[in-house]
DNA sequence: GTGGCACAAATTGGATCCATTAACAACCGA
DNA sequence: TCGGTTGTTAATGGATCCAATTTGTGCCAC
């Protein structure tokens, strides 16, 4: 599961949704444009719902559209990224903190089985589904709509310099996603949500900070 | 000034624009239908600007699309208000430290001026506009643009409920809210983030917590 | 009198067609 | 040879038309 947008006609969710994926895994790169006839041929149907996708993409920051000039994915400078970050690390524990309550044995098991998946050594696009499958699965208890797609768009928005940034630096530093993530886990199991506030903001914030010290990720080429 | 959203061809954006007013001062109430004919023929042009234009509201929770079922603005229960006023609390002072620095002598006056006539007396709807302008006008130093969308669709998403708080309660309790503006600029002024950071988010939370107290604003009638 | 079924009206979703605008290229002039 | 201009092409924006789904209504049976 990546995301879904179930407020919208068949056909029109169906492409956002092809759109989206084909975005966030590096498909359709940053600076691409999207051509409307082309994306209505190879997904199927007419323009007018691959108009519609692009509105619904536009308004999750995923896609830019200029008056008459078409839809393209935006670049963006680690200004954009690192205040994305600053934004992940003051509305994601408070979706944690929604959610904690209400995670069962059922989910905890689900997040240990994601975890361990993670520690058997995976290659970066494995990484990048599995790391956001982990902190998705620890907000499944947050109910809450709005917040809910504004922590979503602010992986998706943020998700091609993840990757860029992983693909780069490589695995080298696994063990501390790990660790972090274990003292998440165990913080969740305790039920304590000052200690998850503290150990997701930190796990955050040192990501930003890795992130903000590789300028070569944001290269145009 | 409230917000507009230049990302579109001319027609799809005026009339978002134009629903977009209607819902904020409260012409288009929480639960009403919004059939394409009808804004179609009231603001002119088609029916397809106006669908796009419903996407576009949608993506910013203004408005709610069922498939087959047209769109209509949706009800928020007390929870969910809770939690975008929590979001608030967080985003905004971000916000605003991205601001403070930027802000000079000009835009210090033009908050100045705002709150002198949010002090002067104002009825209700005046203060929603002037309160809203006051808060904006502290933001302007804010230069990024998720940031800032996402800050102005937590204040869209609530209007409805803080006018409708403001119209029972009445006026009562005006002088906390200037008290609090005051203490906001003079950190401002100060250029002292921290200061400044923590008299915004009393001043949300502190209205959160008076919406919280007051569930008759949330019947559906 | 009430419940269910079927038909009809209304509304949304989708496709094709036309207008408008921006990008591109060729051409003319200096 | 370079710059400006103009015409052509391609892509987006908008309008009208048709199909599919939903909802309301009326009728019939029980």
């Amino acid at each position: 599961m990546m995301t879904e947008s179930p407020g919208s006609s068949a056909a029109s969710s169906r492409i956002a949704d092809a759109l989206r994926a084909d975005i966030l895994d590096g498909s359709i790169p940053p600076g691409q444009r999207l051509r409307q006839e082309d994306i209505a041929e190879r997904l199927g149907g007419s323009r007018l719902p691959v108009r519609e996708a692009l509105r619904m993409l536009a308004a999750e920051g995923l896609v830019q559209i200029e008056p008459n000039k078409g839809a393209r994915v935006p670049f963006l400078d680690p200004g954009e990224v690192e205040t994305l970050y600053r934004m992940r690390e003051r509305l994601e524990p408070l979706a944690l903190v929604e959610s904690m309550a209400k995670l069962g044995p059922a989910e905890m098991a689900e997040i240990e089985a994601i975890q361990r998946r993670i520690e058997e050594g995976v290659d970066v696009s494995e990484f990048l589904v599995l790391d956001r499958e982990f902190h998705m699965a620890t907000y499944t208890g947050c109910s809450d709509e709005h917040l809910m797609s504004s922590v979503m768009r602010l992986w998706n928005a943020t998700q091609h310099y993840r990757r860029a940034f992983m693909s780069f630096t490589g695995p080298g530093r696994a063990w501390i996603v790990n660790a972090e993530h274990r003292l998440l886990m165990e913080a969740i199991e305790r039920q304590d949500p000052d200690d998850a506030e503290l150990y997701l903001l930190g796990h955050i914030r040192r990501t930003r900070k890795e992130l903000v010290r590789h300028p070569e990720i944001f290269s145009t080429d």
